[in-house]
DNA sequence: CCGTATCCTCGAAGATACTG
DNA sequence: CAGTATCTTCGAGGATACGG
């Protein structure tokens, strides 16, 4: 799931940045955000998810769900009927995670339109430049 | 830099996911943090930042520094003496951003621990299924 | 319903060499 | 000092088919 699992030197800058690396790696798998957000709001089904994550198949939904259970941040929990029936909910670690994901969405949010806005004109100045 | 350019067509969760995306994949990559982090606390050299951030390439360097400006987290400054000089230093947008990737650290700090014993415990009931 | 197994694509990131 | 230009590698993620 992650380009960085090599262990890092440390060194000045790695080694605080060491803790930051746990963390960005574990969200920033293509649909980990996506599923914990599902997660966190209420326990949810393997097939819920497939149908309200867009986009995403099976293989990645399995990697991902099995990757945030490993570092416990999901439950899984299996329900012996028939037919089987197998529930995904957030634990409380994750709870918290969510709720500093929520920031970031929130500081997205606000600064959406600057961000789209800033590559605009500096895209337009550059392809002015590489005309020149 | 995206691994997720394409735009997805909304729906229940992506459409909530979008500008989430957005922010994860700004700061995904493998060095978007450490720069942001050190660019931060004061405005940087490049030399500097490519000596203090451990197993960097120039190339690498290079383009996260131009993503990170393009999206005006980072303003590039040029003095023309010579030996020339560039500085690189946070914009207000960035410093928002940088509050909220400490609360992801400290989260990440506080769950160290309870993630790398939650890892053992996985792989370990996971290797006796495999061998049972 | 809830997955696993296999093959393949494609782009992020590395290595190396050169430049204003 | 602060970059650019190529070439290459490597693994995340997609497509597809099968299984308990």
């Amino acid at each position: 799931m992650s380009r960085r699992e090599q262990v890092l030197p440390d060194s000045p800058l790695q080694a605080e940045a060491c803790p930051i690396v746990q963390v960005i790696d574990r969200v920033a798998g293509k649909w980990s955000v996506s599923i914990l957000i599902a997660a966190t709001k209420a326990p949810v089904r393997y097939t819920e998810l497939e149908r309200n994550i867009t986009g995403i198949s099976r293989r990645m939904l399995t990697l991902t769900l099995r990757n945030l259970e490993r570092d416990g941040l999901l439950t899984r929990t299996v329900y012996p009927t028939v037919p089987p029936k197998v529930e995904y909910s957030a634990t409380d670690s994750a709870r918290e995670l969510y709720d500093h994901l929520v920031g970031l969405v929130e500081w997205a949010e606000r600064h959406q339109t600057d961000i789209i806005q800033c590559r605009n004109e500096y895209d337009r100045e550059h392809q002015a430049a590489a005309a020149a």
